[in-house]
DNA sequence: CAGCAGATTGACT
DNA sequence: GTCAATCTGCTGC
């Protein structure tokens, strides 16, 4: 049920962003557990991908956890506020990873509303990276942990029709250049729970 | 070592 | 539609 390593430790970390929609992500911190399924994705690849953290081989103490073998969280701070919530793949020492920037909630919605601090159920509840990190409670310090449980696990989900993927470019990194006009982006059409971003 | 911009969100005009 | 909140890391003095 849950995806294996060898999952995420395969080259191409686009074809990973598009196959992780649909999926389960499920945490479990203290007993409490909430889960969702995977609505949208970004591909972040690496060294040669200017949108990156690790673009060019950078490494620092917040993306040295890009450079593990994959399969396991990579979890960082965004304007010192959110918490973005990233799944590193491919082998060791080759920093790529995938953002996941959705989900639509399914399990322990009790608990998501509590810690997002609303009272309905709505898209922006879980559309959204920070807001889907801090419904499941994920915070920078899970930052290298395995995706193969107990805490943090990605587990299979409803197969999903090819027509129903949606490619686009990325939210937020104009800045990257032509690297901002590859479509490694990922949702579900016609799904509630995707972020609006800010250029779609 | 100071200054600035960012893979964002939510509150307010 | 606009803007502040607040940490990390890069650039330039």
């Amino acid at each position: 049920m849950i995806l294996p390593e060898s999952f995420y430790t395969r080259p191409d970390v686009v074809q990973i962003a598009r196959e992780l929609l649909g999926k389960k992500l499920v945490t479990e911190f203290g007993g409490i557990i909430t889960s969702g399924i995977i609505t949208e994705t970004e591909a972040y690849a690496g060294p040669i991908d200017r949108a990156s953290h690790a673009y060019g081989g950078r490494r620092t103490a917040r993306t040295e956890v890009m450079y593990s073998h994959g399969g396991v969280a990579y979890v960082y701070l965004c304007y010192g506020i959110h918490h973005l919530f990233n799944v590193v793949t491919n082998v060791k020492d080759t920093p790529h990873a995938i953002l996941i920037r959705a989900i639509e909630p399914l399990e322990g919605i009790d608990v998501i509303l509590e810690r997002r601090k609303k009272t309905k159920l709505t898209p922006s509840l879980t559309a959204g990276p920070g807001a889907l990190s801090e419904a499941l409670g994920i915070t920078t310090r899970h930052t290298g942990i395995t995706l193969q449980g107990p805490e943090i696990s990605i587990k299979e989900g409803n197969k999903i029709p090819h027509k129903d993927i949606i490619a686009a470019t990325r939210v937020g990194v104009a800045y990257a250049m032509d690297d901002a006009l590859l479509p490694y982006r990922f949702y579900l059409s016609g799904n509630k729970y995707v972020s609006k971003g800010k250029g779609l």
